[in-house]
DNA sequence: TATGCTTTTTAGGCTAATCTAAATAATCTA
DNA sequence: TAGATTATTTAGATTAGCCTAAAAAGCATA
């Protein structure tokens, strides 16, 4: 029932990473993965590892590659509640566009105050997912989250709702709304072209486009 | 028009304790009293101004003491500026009291976003003062206050509104709280005691309570 | 104005987080 | 499986922000 330990800003984004990377803890992940990752040299990685290891955060093994602990996914879930639920403050409050959210988000996710966050949670109603569709944990980091395919792997003719985003540069959301592609749209294919995989959709059982294999796969939906 | 000069959170809060304590640029300052304040070594201070010196929000005179330049007025009014919004949308919007608004706005001041700062300003319905009752610099860094007294300087019999506190810690807070004092109330001293410096107030003309010279002189009020 | 006290600065070190260059381990391939 | 290639770690610097101890400047007063 140990407290969590206490990180620095760099060493919460480092533990993110390596969350993400190893698919929640499932994986090993890989020096010049987090480099590159984070922007850095695989060198200035090495030392961080020791840091969280020493944190135990992270189980590290020397040349093989790191994998996060029990305690250490908690501490990341936490700063993934904050990041998130800052993200829907940020576009639901003060009218910000999805794609302007992420470098903010990124800073006020650092912010140290459990109770800040959970007063936030509750005057943004307890909302479950962040603007690009992904799910919020809750206080005790518990996540819960619908199985989401790539459009890209979507059964034809089948009806299945925009749920995520796997990209979220501003050049891929840009385009996404300019293709009418929006967060909680009903999507279905409607034909696939051999020739370059593209796909041809229709929104909302409405308008058909077509779209590129890169756009599919960055497309997260749920079925039914 | 150059543009203003970016400051790491340390150099920030440096200048803003040297904004604060030269009563806005009016004073020089002293090492030993940026020192007190910021809880540090003199040496440190000294090195801090050297680097505040370089980007040019101070002139710093050696053994001498300091100021703030007209560019380092500009990038510590804006650091107000937050500080003082993140406090309004604490206390208005997400309930907190305002005895514990200080260390989170303290590091709310620091996230970097223009763009953020006025959206939530719009946010917050452009509000003049935050919860402790100063005066919210506007977005070019004007600020609009009203000349405030001390209560324990207030002339006898004449009204006055509780505009702001000069001490912020929670345990005055807390006390004022007790004695029914509340930011907007209004006051007039009933009578002064010679003994202690003690004063009888009268707060929005009813009930009438007796304050120690202490409490006296850390409430400020503005006369009508 | 010389002496002593206080304030301030300098000198030298420490830690966190980064870097480059060099060394070492792991892996791939012929 | 040996050599080459790639991945990773180590070694040694750098910068920001802090520290202690010692030196220097300013001041106060006899």
């Amino acid at each position: 029932m140990g407290n969590l330990p206490s990180l620095t800003s760099a060493e919460e984004n480092y533990l993110k990473c390596i969350y993400h990377l190893s698919g929640g803890g499932k994986m090993l992940v890989s020096t010049n993965g987090i480099a590159a990752e984070i922007q850095t040299k695989p060198a200035s990685v090495t030392d961080m590892l020791k840091k969280l290891q020493k944190k135990q955060v992270i189980d590290y093994y020397k040349y093989k590659g790191v994998n996060i602990t029990r305690s250490g996914k908690l501490v990341a879930l936490l700063i993934i509640r904050k990041h998130r639920l800052w993200e829907v403050f940020l576009v639901e409050k003060l009218g910000f566009h999805w794609d302007e959210v992420e470098e903010i988000a990124e800073q006020l996710e650092h912010i140290r105050s459990i109770n800040l966050i959970n007063k936030l949670d509750h005057f943004l109603g307890y909302p479950r997912v962040d603007p690009h569709g992904d799910p919020i944990p809750n206080e005790d980091g518990i996540i819960e989250s619908k199985p989401k395919i790539l459009l890209a792997k979507l059964t034809q003719d089948k009806e299945a709702r925009f749920i995520s985003v796997k990209n979220t540069s501003p050049i891929f959301l840009q385009y996404l709304d300019k293709l009418g592609l929006h967060l909680g749209s009903d999507l279905k294919v409607l034909d696939r072209n051999e020739f370059d995989h593209s796909l041809q959709i229709m929104i909302n059982q409405g308008s058909t486009i077509f779209i590129s294999r890169d756009v599919a796969e960055n497309i997260l939906v749920s079925e039914q």
